[in-house]
RNA sequence: GGCUAGGUAGCUCAGCUGGUUAGAGCACGUGACUCAUAAUCACGGGGUCGGGGGUUCGAGUCCCCCCCUCGCCA
């Protein structure tokens, strides 16, 4: 048995997800989980809301709610949809939290003992009527360089110059509209990320099975230019982390708060801390997932993302781990993906374009999307979709292909042989051709799921429902039993037994559906097929069973045009 | 403009270090079956592998040039 421990990106506060958002970290990463734990290893999954910064606070304020309130809303709002979509998560943290306010501080406190912070002045621009410094996307104006009037302060979108807020002409705040603004000194933290180059870079030379879009892309950032830049960890801010150095006040930096980016990952630690205590455990027990002098050696740690995430988790939160000079777990494996596009174009937070998570659930369960989405995984390059492949799939793969088997193979059994796995007979040639197929297929579809290829082991699991479909095609049991009733007796005992197998092997994909099938199956028995053959004979002559209604249904014509329309604009 | 990843059957995608007639699922056509959610199963049609050069006995697979899509960065 190993351990591991499994993250997925943190999802924003500020709003509800896409589908898209789903399925390039959450979701792939919740498969992973449920495999795991489905061979018997010990699983610590964790995820969370990532909560500080600007965007929540001008949500919050959009709202009339206070930012803290805000926060703890729609975390419960986001929290909901994790559970809709059966998100296993061993804990759902928040970055906000006390554990992760402590073990940030904690980390700026080591990182500034060994060297690795920098205090910088520099001049940024405040607004008086908004009571706070307005970062670079928070300052508007006119461009100096080619007059266009709402150009910010990093930059102009329309000629592409690079600007410096300054710069600006009749700048006002892009919160308020206020232009009652003044240039203030004010001092920050850099991480002198520069300083560890040397060592993230050797890290990365190490990792030689990570996939080349998660290595280039650290590659590019340590080499690219003059190399990996020191970045600045503070924000004249409210809502955040605020600075200390360990427990001791940091002079000269009261009032400001840590950056999001630098507290966030470190809520992946956080979080279990949380985990252990919401569970009434120790601290013991989260430390051995994360220390290494604490038991975390043997613990093998992998984490799910989507590809603009990747900079952070390949130099950021590893440099905030490596400068604190004490033995915390670094991350073992880099699961990054592609974008999912949404009919033609992009899914679309800002502008509410495509599918969100709420309106998914509103319209049909969890499983369906999960299939879609999980079969259809962005990982070698973008993928799209569009509301005919996901009706097509749906309706092929699972209604037609796993639930009509099931649907068959109960009904046929009920009205021959009643509502009990029946007895006597043999099973044949064509069974024990059935079993070899299927433990080729079963060990395939272990190792593209231990790899991580998504759409490689969804493939491999519907060709092991098909199977069943050809066993019973070419057995044809409904001709045998004029005749022969005793062997086709045998035919349907090895059918209901293949739906247990099914409901084991899906489980990580559609845990909804494999819950049905067990129970309508009339047992617990969960154990993952170490042998086929054997794994087939776990229902036994004479167990009850009862027969499901059908375990999916079909999306219609009507309704895919339906939809279709509904999320074609903009939601409101 | 720089960089990443792509451009393979109508659609969504596989094709590792170059090697027999280029694969899967869906869609389409024909047949079989009738237990089942008009489901299933078998067989079949369909691609000059973005374009052009080159290396090689042999290239979708390597090299060069060009075109197009997507993303990141400046």
């Amino acid at each position: 048995m190993a351990r591991i421990l499994i993250t997925s990106a943190l999802p924003y506060i500020n709003g509800i997800k896409h589908l898209g958002n789903l399925v390039g970290s959450q979701l792939p990463a919740d498969l992973y989980a449920r495999y795991m734990r489905a061979r018997d290893h010990e699983v610590m999954f964790i995820c969370a809301t990532d909560e500080h910064g600007t965007p929540a606070e001008l949500a919050a304020a959009k709202t009339g709610e206070a930012v803290d309130a805000y926060c703890a809303r729609m975390h419960e709002v986001q929290a909901d949809l994790a559970r809709g979509f059966r998100l296993s998560f061993d804990h759902y943290g928040r970055s906000s939290s006390a554990r992760n306010r402590a073990l940030t501080q904690h980390f700026a406190g080591k990182l500034a003992e060994n060297g690795f912070i920098e205090e910088h002045s520099e001049k940024q621009v405040y607004s008086i009527a908004d009571g706070r410094f307005l970062p670079d996307r928070y300052i508007e104006g006119t461009c100096p360089n080619c007059g266009y009037d709402r150009a910010r302060g990093d930059q102009c979108e329309n000629c592409t110059k690079q600007l410096d807020p300054t710069d600006l002409i009749n700048p006002r705040s892009a919160i308020s509209g206020s232009t009652d603004l003044e240039v203030r000194e004010t001092k920050h933290l850099y991480l002198r990320q520069s300083l560890l180059k040397g060592e993230i870079d050797a890290w990365i030379d190490a990792q030689t099975d990570w996939p080349l879009l998660t290595t280039s892309i650290a590659r590019k950032w340590l080499h690219d230019g003059d190399g990996l830049q020191d970045r600045g960890i503070t924000r004249d801010l409210h809502w955040g982390v605020p600075v200390k150095k360990g427990d001791a006040e940091w002079p000269g930096m009261e009032g400001k708060v840590f950056y999001v980016w630098f507290d966030a990952p470190i809520e992946y630690i956080a979080a279990t801390a949380e985990w252990a205590d919401a569970t009434d455990k120790s601290d013991k027990d989260w430390e051995r997932w994360w220390r290494t002098d604490k038991g975390a050696e043997d613990v093998r740690y992998v984490q799910f993302m989507g590809k603009d995430n990747v900079p952070f988790h390949t130099l950021s939160f590893p440099a905030t781990i490596m400068g604190s000079r004490e033995p915390w777990k670094l991350v073992d494996y880099i699961k990054s993906f592609n974008y999912l596009n949404y009919d033609g174009g992009q899914f679309s937070t800002s502008q509410g374009r495509g599918v969100f998570m709420d309106q998914a659930l509103s319209i049909l369960p969890p499983d369906y999307w999960r299939w879609w989405l999980l079969s259809h995984a962005p990982e070698s390059s973008d993928s799209e979709f569009t509301w005919e492949n996901f009706q097509a799939s749906v309706n092929k793969d699972l209604a037609d292909v796993l639930g009509n088997f099931v649907s068959r193979i109960t009904k046929f059994c009920r009205s021959k042989y009643g509502e009990v796995v029946p007895e006597g007979g043999e099973t044949g040639e064509r069974a024990a051709a059935l079993v070899a197929e299927l433990e080729i297929r079963v060990r395939a579809y272990e190792s593209h799921m231990e790899a991580m290829e998504v759409r490689k082991a969804a493939a491999e699991l519907r060709a092991i429902w098909a199977a069943g479909n050809e066993y019973l095609q070419s057995a044809a049991p409904w001709t045998v039993v004029k005749t022969e009733p005793e062997r086709a007796a045998a035919m349907v005992r090895l059918s209901l037994n293949l739906v247990r197998l099914y409901a084991v092997l899906s489980e990580p994909f559609i845990p909804d559906a494999a819950a049905v099938m067990l129970e309508a199956m009339g047992t617990t028995d969960r154990s993952w097929p170490g042998n086929v053959a054997a794994a087939l004979e776990t229902l036994p002559a004479g167990h009850a069973f009862t027969t499901p209604d059908n375990l999916f249904r079909k999306i219609t014509d009507e309704e895919r045009e339906d939809w279709e329309k509904r999320f074609s604009g903009v939601r409101s």
